[in-house]
DNA sequence: TTACGATCCGGACCGAGGTCCGTTTAATTT
DNA sequence: AAATTAAACGGACCTCGGTCCGGATCGTAA
C-alpha cells in the first residue's frame, strides 16, 4: 500500500502519528508501519459494500447523489458506520478515487520512463504533468466533489505524494531555485478546479493544456538570462 | 462601483445577463449597466445591518461563528432575508471582503505606479503579486471561509478582475505566449489556501513568498533560451 | 467451548445551510 | 389620499453532514 487514504488508520483506536508538516515533507510514508490495520471481518465487509454502493450511486446520480445516508442505505448499513470508516464525505469520495490514484502514483514512482525513473528530470516533469492532466480529465466530477476544505487540501496523502515527486524532480532540474515554491506553482496548474474551469467553462481543448504545461515547465526550469 | 459582489443584482427580479465565459473574458464589467439596482429603502437598511452584524460576529467568534441564523438574529432580521440579499453564506462572506477588495482593485487599475499604470508591465506584475500577498495575509481566515465551491471559484467577479489584470500585463510582457494559461498559473500562486498552507502550516515567512513571486514572474516572463 | 474485552454497528439526535410561501411594506400611479 | 403592484420580509420546514452511545459482534485466550 502506497499511502493510507481512508480513515481506518486515522481514527481511534489507531490515531495517525503527528507528521512534521513543514516545508520539506517526508516524501511518502512508504511501506512504513501501520499500513493495513487489518480490519475486523465485519468491518472489512462493510467497507467493501460501502465503496461498492458509493460507486453505484456515482454512476447513477453523479457525485451529487452520493449522500452519506443514501450510501448507508444502499449498502444496508447504519449511517454511523459510514462515518466511522471514512471520517467524512470527503474521505469517502477520496477512497473512491484511491485505486486510480495509486496506480498513477506507482507509475511515476516506479513505472517505465519517461514517467517513471530513468529519464532526465525535465522530461519526467513533462510526462508527469500530462499524465496528471489525463487523470484529472477522467472523473473530473468526482475529483471536484472530493476536494477537501481549504486548510486540509495540502495535507492529503495523494497531494503530498505528488508534491514530493515534483519537488524531487525540480531539485534535480533547478538545484539553486526555491523548489518548494516552484513545485507548489506547478501543482497549481494541475488543480482539478482549474482544469474544470479551463476545459468545461472556457472550452479549451486538452491539447492546449498539455502544451501549456510543457511551456510552463520550460519556463520554470530554463537557465536564467544573464540580463 | 467596480463590480457587483452581492446578490442584489444577481437574484430575481434582476437576473445577471449571461456572460460569455470563454477564455478571453470581458475584463471587468466596468461602469457598464445595472450597477446599483437601488434597493428599496428597507432592503438597503437591512443589508447594512446584516453586514454590520456579520462583521461583529467575525470579530467576536471568528469566521466559523458567522452562522446565517446568528447573523440574522444579531441583525434582528429574518433568516430568509439574509439569503435573499446575499444568496448564500459565501456571498455574505464575500460581501464582507468587498470593501477592501475594491480598494485593491482601484489601486492596480488606476492607482499610482508601480502597482497602477505607468510602470513597465513586469514591474507592475511584481507589485501586483506583493500587494495581493499582503491582502491575502490580512484576514486570511475570512478569505478561506469565503472560498466558493470549485465550479464557481473562477467566475467570481473579484477573481475575474484580478485575472484580467494579470492577463493584460502578461500580454504586454510576453506577447507570443499562451497568456491565459500563464495568468492562471500566476493566479494560483496567490490563492489564499496556498498562502495559508505555506505561512501557517509550513511556517514560511512572507518575505520568502514575495521573493518567490519575483522569481516566478522572472521565469515566466523571461526571454526563451535559443536551446 | 466458554468467557471476555476490544471493536464495530445502528439509528436517534443535533446544527446549519438553503427553500418556500403567505404576509407586509415601500414606491408609484390615479 | 387611495389603490395597486412589485419587492421584501420572516420563520416554518426540509435536507444533509456529523456526533453519540447503548447494544451487538468479532477475535482471542483459556
Amino acid at each position: 500500500m502506497l499511502y493510507a487514504v481512508d480513515m481506518s488508520t486515522a481514527l481511534p483506536p489507531c490515531p495517525q502519528p503527528e507528521e512534521p508538516l513543514d516545508g520539506t515533507p517526508v516524501l511518502v510514508p512508504f511501506g512504513t508501519g501501520a499500513e493495513e490495520p487489518c480490519l475486523r471481518a465485519d468491518a472489512a465487509r462493510n467497507r467493501a459494500r460501502l465503496l461498492d454502493a458509493a460507486a453505484r450511486l456515482v454512476a447513477e446520480h453523479g457525485a451529487a447523489g452520493v449522500t452519506m445516508e443514501a450510501v448507508a442505505a444502499a449498502a444496508k448499513v447504519g449511517k454511523g458506520t459510514v462515518f466511522r470508516r471514512f471520517g467524512d464525505r470527503t474521505g469517502l469520495l477520496m477512497a473512491l478515487l484511491d485505486h486510480e490514484e495509486k496506480k498513477f502514483q506507482a507509475a511515476f514512482l516506479s513505472g517505465p520512463a519517461p514517467l517513471g525513473p530513468g529519464a532526465p528530470p525535465v522530461e519526467r516533469l513533462r510526462a508527469f504533468g500530462c499524465a496528471a492532466l489525463r487523470r484529472a480529465a477522467d472523473d473530473l466530477e468526482l475529483q471536484l466533489a472530493a476536494e477537501p476544505c481549504p486548510d486540509r487540501r495540502f495535507l492529503v496523502p495523494p497531494r503530498r505524494a505528488r508534491y514530493g515527486h515534483v519537488l524531487m524532480l525540480l531539485r534535480q532540474a533547478v538545484p539553486d531555485a526555491d523548489c518548494e515554491l516552484l513545485a507548489q506553482t506547478l501543482m497549481g496548474y494541475l488543480e482539478p478546479a482549474l482544469i474544470h474551469h479551463l476545459t468545461r467553462q472556457c472550452n479549451m481543448p486538452m491539447e492546449r493544456l498539455q502544451h501549456g504545461w510543457h511551456d510552463l515547465v520550460a519556463r520554470v526550469t530554463a537557465a536564467r538570462q544573464p540580463a
